[in-house]
DNA sequence: ACAATCAACTAAACCGATTTAGTTTTATAA
DNA sequence: TTATAAAACTAAATCGGTTTAGTTGATTGT
């Protein structure tokens, strides 16, 4: 079967390319085309399986129905979920999405930024590296539709979506606090991310609340990169007498993996002697020995809310929506901590 | 800053549109421009932070550096890895990749399909439904580029990555056999995929090589959509007495989890009472109580393996590449089986 | 009876690139 | 000295749509 083109519709029914483009696009009425020349461009297309060249279409019209997603990492489940529901959920209102990872480089980020520009989307939704103030605020200057998910600017003012981080951690930290546990280690990343700040400042704020010193030493920070090499040497700190810890909080779902099979490794006990709470979970997180206690993200209500926000501002429809969101994790509670 | 056109560059320099786009696209020596000519275009183009529209680039070449992948679902692990590869392996070789999820819904294959070539996309890498016969032998017959990963139309001639399934999932059984279970149930998906068929062989050909007698109660179909609701009454009915089985097979990694969670549930212990072996995994399998013995799929492979056969295809270098390839998976003993 | 209005269309410009088929100028060979 | 070739360009067509600014013929109002 081949091709069918505008202008091959046109001239087979001996009309002109611009009542079938007005037709197809619905624009058949209000330009008064007769309701029997719109059915037979609407068969004839149908018959013949038209479908419009959409790049010949964007580029006319300047649009292309398509919104970008720029995140660190595809094959992270957290980013792959959010990648799911972005999808869904744009499609249903009409749009494609098209997905990049950033592989936490900034560099490559701005390249996202530009070549899904120059592809024409109309917005995007980006989990940013953070470390790309500029282009953010050159889109934002643009007016250029975008928000950002996960991570955002705090120092800039723009869209996002994201978990409350800081009570989020500081909920996982005063669980532990409320069974009794007095030295908590922290296994974090290292800075630069707000939320990863943000969750520092969550487990202080819990530490402070108990009448805990804080003591920096308890907290690990790896690096991004390399924290499957740098987990064992944390763990071994943490635990390193006589100041071992009775528990750790973990402030992402694989430094959690990781530091778990440590521990397995290292033959502790969990929760016996070490209780554990992760912020954010893996799919098999409640099957794991013990059962994982973990901070979860809503992770389908941050990508809807998302691509609401970025859509109502696309198609500009209502300038009251709140376009700065601050969502709620939920701690669920499994065995790691020793419960009851 | 504003955007800068093709136009642009060549009216500031005095120079046509040609020269900058030949320049710009490395034919410059090959048209002869002169070097200094070239210079002048290309800095300025640097400069200026020159960006080429890439719609209006696709829709005169009727090329679009991009590939499509399409398959059941992004927030499955298993794809979401595949496409992170997908996605780095095919940015090496310039291409950018679509990514668009079918939901296992033929229909909604169908129609990505089409969109996507209607976006002009150069190549598809499609995990099918395998309900789409028609579509996959059109797009033969256009002899447009594509593989199938995952899984294939075995009726039908086209390039395809796929696991081992039969042997997979023969070894997996077999490994129960060895240490000596002779009950063997099977928790599968209703077939329809040659993938799950070929499983199926392979868990019956494994007990004839033993001697077993095949049982048909022993293996549970559940369906795609819902079998979260259908594994109790599953493994309900393959631990009934006094035909209750002592291990199981788990097709696919999420029975797996949901399997494991029931079991759980219902207090058998493993693998003392049930020994469990799953086909494909989860991040966390190695953490799981207990670590569960999983057929590894060779995920990176696959991936890397298609592109390659795609781009090869589209750039129509290497006629001689075999472009039907079935990878080997690998037995990772942990210890559902009571190993040791 | 004639301008004004309306219904039902269409020609052609345009989006921003690529590419074909030349053109002009200079250098070289016969 | 003239034909020929080579170097260094460019005008214009093209990709497949969308959209602006009309055109044509019939109908209405006065």
């Amino acid at each position: 079967m081949k091709k069918v083109f505008l202008k091959d519709i046109a001239e087979k029914l001996n009309v002109s390319k611009t009542a079938v483009s007005l037709v197809l696009n619905n624009k058949g009425d209000e330009n008064k085309i007769s309701q029997e020349t719109q059915q037979r461009i609407i068969e004839y297309a149908k018959k013949h399986n038209y479908v419009p060249n959409q790049l010949a279409r964007g580029l006319s019209r300047g649009k292309s129905e398509t919104i970008g997603l720029i995140i660190p990492n595809i094959s992270d489940t957290f980013y792959s979920k959010i990648a799911g529901y972005v999808e869904l959920k744009a499609k249903n209102l009409g749009y494609t999405v098209l997905f990049s990872s950033s592989n936490e480089d900034p560099k490559k980020e701005g390249e996202l930024i530009r070549s899904m520009l120059n592809r024409q989307v109309e917005g995007l939704i980006i989990a940013s590296t953070q470390q790309n103030l500029k282009e953010i605020q050159s889109l934002k200057q643009d007016k250029f539709p975008f928000v950002l998910i996960d991570r955002h600017y705090p120092e800039s003012d723009t869209n996002y979506v994201v978990v409350d981080n800081f009570n989020g951690l500081k909920t996982a930290t005063e669980h532990l606090l409320q069974l009794g546990r007095r030295k908590i280690g922290f296994i974090t990343l290292k800075p630069g991310l707000e939320a990863i700040k943000q969750r520092l400042l969550g487990y202080q704020s819990a530490l402070r609340d108990f009448n805990i010193e804080y003591k920096e030493e308890l907290v690990k920070e790896l690096s991004p990169g390399n924290y499957e090499n740098e987990i064992e040497s944390a763990i071994r700190e943490l635990l390193k007498f006589p100041n071992s810890v009775d528990s750790i909080v973990f402030s992402t779902h694989y430094l959690t993996s990781v530091g778990l099979r440590e521990l397995k490794r290292k033959n502790v006990k969990v929760p016996q002697e070490v209780a554990i709470v992760s912020f954010d979970e893996l799919t098999a997180f409640d099957l794991v020995d013990p059962p994982i206690t973990a901070v979860i993200q809503p992770v389908k209500d941050i990508a809807n809310t998302a691509v609401d926000i970025l859509i109502n501002e696309i198609e500009g429809k209502d300038s009251t929506m709140d376009n700065k969101r601050i969502l709620d994790s939920k701690l669920e509670i499994r065995k790691s901590c020793g419960t009851f």
